[in-house]
DNA sequence: AATGAATGAGGATTCATTCAT
DNA sequence: CATGAATGAATCCTCATTCAT
């Protein structure tokens, strides 16, 4: 998108910018709540005050909406945990700021369901792999590898074998138990997967003396 | 279906009760493959070596085949875990098994999958929302109360809340690793999820003294 | 489709043909009237008194249904074609039979237009062309140059080569004039045609001494 | 488009009629090429430099685009048309440039496919008839009778219907013949054409004695 | 029980056209 | 004059479901 020469946006670009916000908005509430197949463009537009047609302007297709959805999102996420562990000076409270992102993941009734949805959709549809792995990799933080060294401190190559596996497991553990809250509330309450959360954490990176 | 005085199916019978076998069969390998959404009734029943007729004279419609999958594979699954547990003659030992069965799930690249596309289906058709509970239902065991006490031994109030929290736990963890291993098989390995899954078992329900 | 033993066609197999010449009537109407990108398959099954989804039973799209109906055609032409040369006994007579069935091509408003439409659909569909070869080679009959000695006679290699060039351009020639008679009737009439056609013939195949 | 005193265009309006003409250029090639139903004003404005906007600055629509394109090509074949023949003294002169310019039409791929496109367009948009009629109109020369007589010399009535009919099955004739050439360039090279195009005008236009 | 032709509703996608800038 | 985002109508095609056999 071109910007005037003060850089400022002018009026047709503020428009087109809000439309592209608005599906976004609107695609992940359809695509949360029906699913990739059962999410309908024309219930997705309406919902943003477009019409089917406008979808069509800023994206490909339905599939070009779904990823460019996840892209979106995954920025934003990676960028709150980033910015979280920013403010820490030292390993405990780093390991701390980092249990505690991830036990309120336990409020978000969206994120995960729709990382589920995303992972089945590749697992289906093996010809967008590119463009998946891509979107995947974004999922992790830029420069892992250090941050994580400064908040669970260096370790020899078995403990980060382990390590490794252990942040593996963070998101789809959430995902799991986000989607089972959903269909159980009384078994698994917000606070209940929050304590979940808590263990499972714990489990996985035991705090070091 | 009425069986022949002496108990035995006659032709016809048998041939019956073969096709609806290979219908489960072939449903079961497309939804886990497709999504419900994504399953085509053509292939489900050219994959059981007949035709889309076979399957409406089986089941009511396309759901009605879905659910009835999710019971039938169900029951398999409680009575896999019952027979585990049935050879035990104390709580340690229970407890083992128990913890056998669960990480040994690690195996299994369908179960947890269709689990998962059975709680989306119904977190996105609550109009079904009568028989599907009945179908959770059954994937608790009879008499789970007793088992459980039989397993964890006896416990306060606030401790038998704590156990059945983490029951509530144990599958959908599983679901989300394995649908993550489908995607990147080298993060997550099946030898990886079976540690995984047992130090996560272990954090949830601390052996006794 | 399967014959009863008697060599009768079921009920069935009945029902199932007559959709399939209705469709292909219909398609024929539409096509030429509405041409390849115009024609819908709405019209073309409600005109054949089905839906749309009967079409699909049968072509695999709108394409398979145009090539299927260009084959169909053509069959049909070239059998009557034959049918006609066969009951001659020399070639004086033969000639006399193909410049007639030529010249009474005049008369035949569908089959001209059609012949355009489907060059026209193969110079924009390049991507067809294994298909569109075969069906155009399907309009020249076999042994035709058996059948092109016994009517012109025996001929020089360069005779022969004049001939082939004459024999390509006969349809064409028709087409041209067809579409042009639709337009302006006034100054091409169906008797018009047949008088230039006559003259075109015996322009491109004099006849011998 | 008003010009300067000078009668001499101001930049603006160079500019303006660039445009014009680059539409209509683009427009032939994509037209030819695709088909009038085929053809989207995004390639034509695209392969002009310009945006779908310009296509409406200059045009009422897709159809008002298609019908100046044929205006604007038929003046042109007129113009060749006459010039060639000004330059004869005598009718044999004015025949045989006739012929000449007839046969080398055989080079040409792009008018005569433009022109099937129309007269197909025109078959199948009976409501645009008005404009249809005026623009077919110009495919005849002004004082086409003066020209004729001058060129195949006086004729009784039944000669001069013969004759007419003669002309008004040239063009049709090549158009036939060169949408053949594009699908089977081995059968109908462009030689071939020439050597037709020669023989069908001899018969239809005898020279005299 | 099983077949498969036919139905028909539904949805993604395309594209000529409009309009604020 | 020219742009291009947005519209919205139109249409192909899919697929669960039905029904005569």
């Amino acid at each position: 998108m071109r910007r005037m020469s003060n850089g400022i946006l002018n009026k047709h670009q503020l428009r087109t910018e809000e439309t592209h916000a608005r599906l976004l908005k609107a695609a992940e509430e359809v695509f949360v709540r029906d699913g990739y197949e059962g999410a309908q463009l024309s219930e997705i537009s309406s919902l943003a005050g477009r019409t089917k047609g406008a979808v069509y302007a800023h994206f490909k297709n339905k599939e070009d909406l779904f990823l460019a959805l996840f892209e979106h999102r995954t920025k934003q996420y990676i960028d709150r945990f980033l910015t979280k562990l920013e403010g820490c000076s030292n390993p405990q409270q780093r390991r701390g700021a980092f249990r505690e992102f991830y036990v309120e993941l336990a409020h978000d009734r969206t994120w995960p369901i729709l990382t589920l949805e995303f992972k089945l959709y590749s697992l289906r549809h093996p010809d967008s792999k590119e463009r998946l792995r891509n979107a995947f990799e974004m999922t992790k933080p830029p420069n892992g590898e250090a941050l994580y060294e400064q908040t669970f401190g260096p370790l020899t190559g078995e403990q980060r074998a382990e390590r490794d596996l252990s942040i593996a497991a963070l998101g789809p553990v959430v995902s799991g138990l986000i989607l089972e809250s959903h269909f159980e509330p009384d078994s698994l309450s917000e606070d209940g997967i929050r304590a979940l959360l808590g263990r499972i954490f714990d489990a996985l990176f035991p705090a070091r003396p």
